[in-house]
DNA sequence: ATGAAAGCGCTAACAT
DNA sequence: ATGTTAGCGCTTTCAT
């Protein structure tokens, strides 16, 4: 009954082709195959059989374009060569192929531009909803824009202003005190921290010191969010900020760390501690260290936001900063599903832990 | 002339609203808004004013069911947290975006069937090209009835026996001669080797040695290659193997990776040196070697297959083989757009070089 | 250069 | 329980 010649690369078999072998409507074969609407079950064999033998794929495509749903998550991150992103994404690919979603990947660089581009081109694809560790803390229309179109966002280690929407989220601040409060209750008084503060808010530091009011912690970018926790430590202790010893590399780049890091190991009198924010100022950081043959700890107290693998390579081991990423990737992953089935509950903020893990990287100052 | 109210979530605007809006037909609005076709210059403005003052996007998933393309790249690494795949990815990404594709990502744990599953699922979702790291090297008909059916497949850093696709490879062999050749040559005569030898192919490894034919490198997973090149350095070296120095750990995975090293370091005699054939093995033994207390390259050299930043953060620095694994990625992604574009061409198949890079950690044995 | 109509592959109403 | 019909949003003939 196949009139189809046998050429390597024959046209894809589609539900008619299907339903016609099988001898009943397209429809039927579709019940029978997609598992809604009545079926009887010899039939279901039947069709099931038919669509073995054409090796028949069903078209996701035209599903969708009836269904409205495409099973699919978009995920906007910075860097998926930064470990970061990369456990995060991770998180999220888990979660998604266990419901059964798949999930489209962009980089966004840290560019609010870029990321305004991949989030067109998602909701281009129809994508189901959106993950987005945002450029901008209020550079955000283009994601207020997708929820309006109906199509919900998460938002990943990142907050925004103004955007009401379910957020995976960690204490900077406060992980940042406690980080800077170790080096403190240590004893050191000049701690050096190697921060990006790229966006116009983040590089207003000078006006957060000695404030009556902190700003809005919403509308700082982590890097921010972690200097403000820095200088918060130090005021608790009552011990003065040096401004000399706030370096902004204003860009995700581990050359410019380590040229922040020799530039502020310059200073008379130096710092006698360094605290990095993440992991890309911590790379920079400990190689402008290693290139200087400072002795670490006893030239200098070291502990960085993210923990590494490598960190218990090293010797001394480093104190840090442990985020749970995976896990903030899963939850994000989680709301965002469980938003889909059920869209009307209100936007929920899951904040995880972050832990300070004392290592031998730190001590008092001598 | 907008007779629609103003609630929050409104029905999105399809090419028929704009057309209606602009006072044209449908045809025409698509033909303005999608460069294809002769539209005069000025209806082409009218157009684009009505879409612009109706937030108009194009529905991706209808434009892909006429033309077939959806303009998608699939991708199927083992796993995305690991840094050999992140940076691959970020190489394929960059690419993609370049040429108007996105990319849906998945991984397969080194699991065949969780292989199958994802391209199946990529098959679905119609993407234009697969980009994959085979989970096996012979178990792989989900890929040739991929291509079968019309959807290219590009090879990364894996071969598959019998499959005429476009690849991307390195010389593991090679590189791992070299590696094991820079050993011998500094006169080590006992050097263990930590591998995952995970396939059935790979764990008969005990017949290549001596063996006058060696193995069909195509049917070898990486790390199976990178012993045959140890055992070849060997001979050629005229260095007999000791295949206790040989540890396969059966699966990616640093703790098993630890134990295989803990066990070969306590052999008597112990081993001068030990290679690691990739990251993830690397980071077990290093963790060993550490927690005994080795001194490096003292009482042991040690190469790492993998060139990782931490490398040049520890002392003394790693002796590593590295490869160019952002432009192993660009370079997949490039090779499925060209194939893309011109469908006819012969598989090529693109080799790129892994060099050694010699630094503290390997020495002359005392 | 533009419009009318057909149709991609599938599912959701509506019959029966 | 099954078939018929319509239609998702868009592009592509085929007219004019």
């Amino acid at each position: 009954m196949a009139s189809s010649p046998m050429n390597t690369e024959r046209r894809r078999a589609t539900i008619a082709d299907v339903a016609k072998e099988a001898g009943v409507s397209a429809a039927t074969a579709g019940r029978a195959l997609g598992d809604y609407g009545y079926v009887r079950e010899e039939i279901r064999e039947r069709v099931r059989k038919a669509a073995e033998a054409l090796g028949y794929r069903p078209n996701s495509l035209a599903r969708s374009m009836i269904t409205g749903r495409t099973n699919t998550i978009g995920v906007v991150g910075a860097d998926i060569a930064n470990p970061f992103f990369a456990s995060a994404m991770r998180g999220i690919g888990d979660v998604a192929r266990r419901d059964g979603f798949g999930t489209i990947l962009t980089n966004s660089d840290e560019d609010v531009a870029l990321e305004r581009e991949a989030v067109g081109l998602l909701l281009q694809k129809q994508v189901d909803g959106i993950i987005v560790s945002p450029a901008s803390p209020v550079d955000a229309d283009h994601l207020i824009d997708a929820v309006q179109g109906g199509t919900p966002v998460v938002l990943l280690d990142r907050d925004v202003a103004g955007l009401a929407a379910d957020a995976v989220l960690t204490d900077s601040v406060g992980a940042s005190r406690t980080a800077v409060g170790h080096l403190l209750a240590l004893g050191h008084r000049r701690i050096a921290i190697i921060a990006e503060l790229r966006t116009a808010l983040d590089k207003e530091w000078p006006n957060w010191i000695g404030a009556a009011a902190a700003p809005d912690v919403r509308m700082l970018m982590p890097s921010g969010a972690r200097l403000l926790g820095y200088i918060q430590a130090h005021e608790a202790a009552g011990v003065p900020v040096d401004p000399r010893l706030i370096r902004g590399t204003g860009s995700y780049d581990p050359a410019t760390a380590r040229e922040q890091t020799l530039a502020t190991l310059r200073l008379d009198p130096p710092p006698s501690a360094i605290f990095t924010v993440d992991n890309v100022m911590t790379h920079g950081a400990y190689q402008a260290c290693r290139s200087l043959g400072i002795r670490i700890p006893e030239d200098l107290s070291f502990v960085a936001y993210d923990d590494m693998e490598w960190m218990t390579f090293v010797e001394p081991n480093i104190t840090a900063l442990s985020q749970p990423v995976y896990e903030m990737g899963k939850a994000a992953a989680e709301l965002l599903i469980r938003r889909l089935r059920s869209p009307g509950i209100e936007p929920s903020r899951c904040l995880l832990d972050t832990t300070l893990i004392v290592r031998g990287s730190t001590m008092a100052p001598r």
